[in-house]
DNA sequence: CCTCCACTGGAAACCTAGGCTC
DNA sequence: GAGCCTAGGTTTCCAGTGGAGG
C-alpha cells in the first residue's frame, strides 16, 4: 500500500466513519450561531446603540464588559454582522473592523491589524505608530465610509496607567475626519480596567456601557443544547454529559466558552475511541485534558530564559521544603545558563520574568519580608513538575537540565 | 527603638531589528 | 546604501521596604 493509499484510508475513515459529529465547527467558540440564548437583552441594547449607523449618524462609543465566556464577543459579532448586512441592503456605507487586542499584542500591531482590515498595507514593524494611524485615517477619508471598530480584550492594551495613547488617538480620530466617523466598541474582561484609563479616554470610550453577567447553569445548558443539536449526530450525546458540561462550567464563573470546549473535547475523545456516544466519563476526561493542554501549550511557547527560570525554581524546590527565593533562583539560573552556554539575563530582568510567570499561573511568587534577611520573593512552581518534564521533553537543551544538580545553592535558615 | 539585609520595582538609558527617505 | 526613526526587549541605576535581631 502506498503512502497515498494509507492517507486515503485515514481520510475516508475521517469522512465517513465519524459516529459523533455532524458538524464540529459549531462547537468552536469563534462560531457565531443563528441565535444566542439568554442574551436577548444585550443584543437588543447593542443593536439600538449601533442602529443610527444605518442612517449615517455617528454611533456612540460603547464599552462592553463582563467575564470571559459571558457572550460579549459573540453578541458583538452577531449584532455587527447583522448591521453590516442590513447596511449592505440599504446602501449605507458602514464597515466593521474586528480586532483582538490581546492576540495583536501591542499598540502598533493593533493599528497594523486595523489597517489590514482596510486593505491598507503596513509592514509588521518599522513604522511609527503615528504614521500607521495617519495611513488608517487617510484610507477612511478616501473611502468615505462609516466605521465600527471592535476592540476585543482592550484591557490587554492598557496594563499601566498612562499607556492609553492608542485609545486616546482613536477616540479623537473623528475630529479630523470630514464626512465619515469611527465608532468604537471596546470589550473587556477586566472590570477594573476603567481605573487605568485617562478620564478623557474613559468618558469618550464609555459613552454607553453594556454589562454581561455570567451564565447560570441552566442557561449554559440551553446554550449547549442549541449547539449540540446541529453539532452532533442523533443519539451521539447523552443528556447527563451535557448537564455535566453545564454544571462544571457554571462552577467556573459561568463561562460558556469553557462549556463549549468541554463538550467539544469530550466529543473528540469519544470519537477517537470510536464510542457510540459522549458520556459523562468523556466530559471528566476532557476537563483534565483541557487543563493539561493549556499548561503544556503555555510552557512550550515560553521564551528560552523563562524556561530556564522555571527549571531553576524546580531544581531548588525539589531539594528543599521551603519555597525558593529570588537570590537562589537567580544563582541556579546563572549556573544553568553557564552549563548551556547561554548568556544570562540580569537579576532585574529575571525578576520581571518571574512576575510574568506568576501572572500566567505557572509560578507562584509572593513578596515576603525576612527581617534581618531582607525582602525577597518566595517562588514556587504553580504546576506539577511532571508537566515541566513532559513539555520540555522535545527540547534536548532544556530537558537535559531537568536532572542537573545545582552547586551554588547556599541556603540560609529562614523563619 | 534602630539597623540593615536582600531584595523589589519604577524610571531611564541602551540595544537591536526593521522600515522609511533621499 | 547611508542615515534616520520607532517599537520592544533588556540593562543600569537606585530609592524604598518592613521586620528579625541587636
Amino acid at each position: 500500500m502506498s503512502s497515498g493509499d494509507i492517507l486515503d484510508v485515514v481520510f475516508d475513515r475521517f469522512l465517513s466513519g465519524t459516529t459523533i459529529f455532524a458538524n464540529r465547527d459549531v462547537l468552536r467558540h469563534d462560531y457565531v450561531p443563528q441565535a444566542l440564548p439568554h442574551r436577548d437583552e444585550q443584543i437588543h441594547k447593542l443593536g439600538a446603540m449601533v442602529a443610527p449607523a444605518l442612517t449615517g449618524s455617528k454611533i456612540s462609543n460603547v464599552f462592553v464588559y463582563g467575564k470571559t465566556g459571558t457572550g460579549k464577543t459573540a453578541v458583538a459579532r452577531f449584532v455587527l454582522s447583522h448591521l453590516e448586512r442590513r447596511a449592505g441592503d440599504t446602501g449605507a456605507p458602514v464597515r466593521v473592523s474586528y480586532i483582538n487586542c490581546r492576540l495583536a499584542g501591542t499598540n502598533y500591531r493593533v493599528l497594523a491589524e486595523l489597517c489590514r482590515t482596510w486593505s491598507v498595507n503596513v509592514p509588521f514593524t518599522g513604522l511609527a505608530s503615528g504614521e500607521v494611524l495617519d495611513r488608517f485615517r487617510d484610507s477612511l477619508i478616501a473611502s468615505k465610509r462609516f466605521t465600527v471598530v471592535v476592540l476585543d480584550e482592550v484591557d490587554a492594551l492598557v496594563k499601566h496607567q498612562g499607556d492609553d495613547t492608542l485609545l486616546y488617538e482613536l477616540t479623537r480620530i473623528n475630529e479630523s475626519l470630514r464626512g465619515g466617523w469611527v465608532g468604537i466598541v471596546g470589550i473587556s474582561n477586566d472590570l477594573h480596567f476603567k481605573e487605568y484609563l485617562d478620564p478623557r479616554v474613559l468618558s469618550s470610550l464609555s459613552e454607553e456601557e453594556l454589562l454581561f453577567r455570567p451564565y447560570l447553569a441552566d442557561e449554559l445548558y440551553d446554550i449547549l443544547l442549541a449547539r449540540a443539536k446541529s453539532a452532533f449526530l442523533p443519539n451521539a450525546l447523552l443528556e447527563p454529559a451535557l448537564r455535566l458540561c453545564a454544571a462544571l462550567a457554571a462552577g467556573e464563573h459561568g463561562d460558556a466558552r469553557r462549556a463549549l470546549d468541554l463538550l467539544r473535547v469530550a466529543a473528540e475523545l469519544a470519537e477517537r475511541e470510536t464510542a457510540k456516544a459522549v458520556t459523562e466519563e468523556h466530559v471528566r476526561l476532557a476537563q483534565q485534558k483541557i487543563d493539561d493542554d493549556r499548561v503544556a501549550e503555555a510552557l512550550k511557547s515560553l521564551p528560552l530564559h523563562s524556561k530556564v527560570v522555571l527549571l531553576a525554581t524546580h531544581l531548588i524546590s525539589s531539594r528543599t521544603q521551603e519555597g525558593a527565593i529570588t537570590g537562589d533562583v537567580y544563582g541556579v539560573y546563572k549556573e544553568l545558563c553557564d552549563v548551556t552556554k547561554v548568556e544570562p539575563l540580569t537579576q532585574r530582568r529575571v525578576s520581571g520574568l518571574v512576575n510574568e510567570l506568576d501572572v500566567m499561573g505557572i509560578l507562584n511568587a509572593r513578596v515576603v519580608n525576612l527581617g534581618r534577611y531582607g525582602r525577597t520573593k518566595k517562588i514556587r512552581l504553580g504546576i506539577p513538575p511532571k508537566a515541566l518534564s513532559d513539555a520540555f521533553s522535545h527540547e534536548t537543551l532544556v530537558s537535559s537540565l531537568m536532572s542537573y544538580t545545582p552547586k551554588s545553592f547556599h541556603r540560609r535558615r529562614i523563619a
